[in-house]
DNA sequence: GCCGTTTTCGGCCCGACTGTTTTCAGTCG
């Protein structure tokens, strides 16, 4: 999967968004949102291979990917990016505000941005303009104000993939990503990167062209802003003091000054350097040693968030976390039969590379109209996965569905058509404003349907987009724990949903949880190891885990046994 | 703009909700 098809794929979108606001036909504007998305999803890097292959690419989207890949654009777009200033677009992010208010707020009132629109109806100039009245000033500040918030964070995803392209790109003795990336956290603000070598790297980290701006340079510290609009801050580290640096700088500040505690106690002293009695070295190479200096054993970066890790180390209990490699299959998982983009042998197919023991399908189901998805066609999806299933002889094949859980707490079709199903995943889709009762009624009424084998993406936030509804969370853990429900943590970078303090707090409610990609592409697929750092930020062992257990195990908790 | 044993034109995932309106446009999933 290459950089390339990202580029590309954002290109299209912007376009698409330019493209509607500029009045362009919502037809068309639907083909360029389908076309980036099937570029997006494509498995291979898309400037290696004839992008005609791609489905919903035609003659005239090939030409201007063409374009973009020679030159980084496309004429039609620099058209639009001439007409509307880049924070029209950004208008269209905040909740509510779509294409065409937003250009016409621009155009009759010369609103340029989110914090203009802010700006605008604190001095009143939006009373008495047609469509807006109070309800909606109400919800676009509301809106602004919590894109505000979100800041210059991006989830893990965004941030993860920088930050691997940096480090690809530095020639050094010795580089890795420390900060909150390291920490698998939800969203980042910046990119910490520590390398070992020459001071030549510096200038090299410079001249790279994914740096837009540099903002300090240094002999040991160099910080940019790159064209995304992240920070990155590379930092030069002597060899010796690798350690000491890797833990000072992965943070979190929390945990870091816990242990700094520990050592004014002692006497000693930890920073960037090493760990310290005076000017003789106790620790410095390795984050391992300085650790056991201290008297614990290496804490996983995921739990540095002084929540109590220090002392769970020190007593010797610190949680075997679940990995990567635990995961024995994926049980969300969507083809083009509904809203995904590869058919169904394709997705199966991959999931086979990735050495599963079992792998869901679940597409979604008729409650979710726009979807049409009928029972013959689940039927139909059914046959072809039992047609398939030989030749994964290693490979359990389930046929599984993704429901929706109305305001009611009801999903999709009836008992008798359930049980035929041998996965669940039950999500909201509609709805989010439920007062907090109402809502925690929902989740607890799905957890306690007999065929709902998992809640998926519980909370429904999307990272800088939607915020998560409101429910009685504790009430919803007690309930899943009761029914033998499991709850998704989709690992979806910018859903990563439950969030990770809400899986610690549903671990002790015991509750059970399955690490799902929702992909609904074939590279989605490696998602799965965001999920595991949501996991791991929330304390989970393989224990807690169904897909970490062996098929006969899964199968016995889906009672499919 | 894409697509096609309903094919070279005429369709295109469809319905609900919201806030505004007095019959509907915009937004969202």
């Amino acid at each position: 999967m290459g950089r390339a098809n990202d580029e590309v794929a954002a290109a299209l979108t912007e376009y698409a968004d330019l493209f509607a606001m500029t009045g362009g036909d919502a037809f068309r504007v639907r083909s360029y949102q389908k076309a980036a998305k099937a570029i997006a999803g494509h498995p291979e890097d898309i400037s290696q291979v004839n992008v005609r292959r791609v489905p919903g690419v035609g003659e005239a989207i090939a030409k201007k990917v063409e374009e973009f890949l020679s030159r980084g654009g496309f004429r039609q777009l620099d058209d639009l990016r001439a007409e509307v200033p880049e924070g029209v677009r950004r208008l269209t992010r905040v909740p509510s505000l779509g294409p065409k208010r937003a250009i016409f707020l621009y155009r009759e009132l010369g609103i340029d941005s989110p914090e203009a629109l802010a700006a605008a109806i604190g001095a009143g100039r939006l009373a008495g303009v047609r469509g807006f009245g109070a309800k909606s000033e109400e919800n676009l500040l509301k809106g602004v104000e919590q894109l505000r918030q979100a800041g210059g964070r991006v989830h893990l995803g965004v941030a993860m993939d920088l930050a691997e392209r940096v480090i690809a790109s530095l020639p050094a003795e010795r580089v890795a990503c420390a900060g909150s990336v390291r920490r698998m956290k939800e969203t980042v603000g910046d990119i910490d990167i520590l390398a070992v070598g020459p001071p030549s790297l510096m200038e090299h980290f410079r001249r790279q062209p994914y740096v837009a701006e540099v903002i300090a340079s240094g002999e040991r510290k160099t910080s940019v802003r790159t064209r995304e609009g992240m920070q990155v801050d590379l930092r030069l580290v002597p060899a010796g003091s690798w350690g000491a640096a890797m833990q000072y700088f992965t943070g979190s500040k929390e945990h870091n000054v816990r242990l700094r505690e520990m050592c004014v106690k002692r006497g000693w002293k930890l920073s960037e350097y090493g760990l310290f009695e005076g000017d003789r070295v106790i620790a410095a190479a390795t984050e391992e040693e300085i650790y056991q200096a201290l008297g614990m054993p290496w804490i996983p970066p995921p739990l540095r968030e002084d929540t109590g890790e220090v002392a769970a180390a020190l007593r010797g209990e610190l949680p075997d976390l679940v990995t990567l490699d635990d995961l024995r299959g994926d049980l969300h998982t969507h083809t083009n039969l509904t809203d995904g983009i590869a058919p169904l042998a394709d997705m199966v197919a991959a999931a086979a590379r990735l050495g599963y023991a079992y792998y869901a399908v679940t597409d979604h189901a008729p409650d979710l109209v726009m979807q049409r998805m009928t029972l013959d066609k689940a039927l139909e999806q059914r046959a072809a996965l039992a047609e398939l299933q030989p030749a994964y002889p290693g490979m359990r094949l389930l046929h599984g569905t993704e429901l929706n859980i109305g305001p009611d707490g009801a999903v999709d079709w009836p008992a008798e058509v359930l049980a035929g199903f041998d996965v669940t995943v039950a999500s909201v889709h509609s709805h989010f404003t439920q007062p907090r009762a109402e809502m925690t009624r929902r989740f607890v009424a799905a957890c306690e349907n007999p065929h709902v084998h998992v809640i998926g993406h519980p909370t429904t936030r999307k990272i800088g987009r939607r915020e998560p509804v409101d429910a009685d969370w504790d009430a919803v853990f007690a309930a899943a724990a009761r029914t033998g429900t499991a709850l998704e943590i989709d690992a979806y970078p910018d859903r990563a949903d439950l969030p990770s303090d809400l899986v610690r707090r549903a671990r002790h409610h015991g509750v059970k949880f399955s690490i799902d990609s929702d992909s609904h592409a074939v590279p989605h697929l490696a998602n799965l190891r965001f999920g595991v750092g949501v996991a791991q930020r929330g304390w989970l062992t393989a224990e807690d885990v169904i897909n970490a257990w062996p098929v006969e195990r899964l199968l016995a908790f889906l009672n499919r046994a």
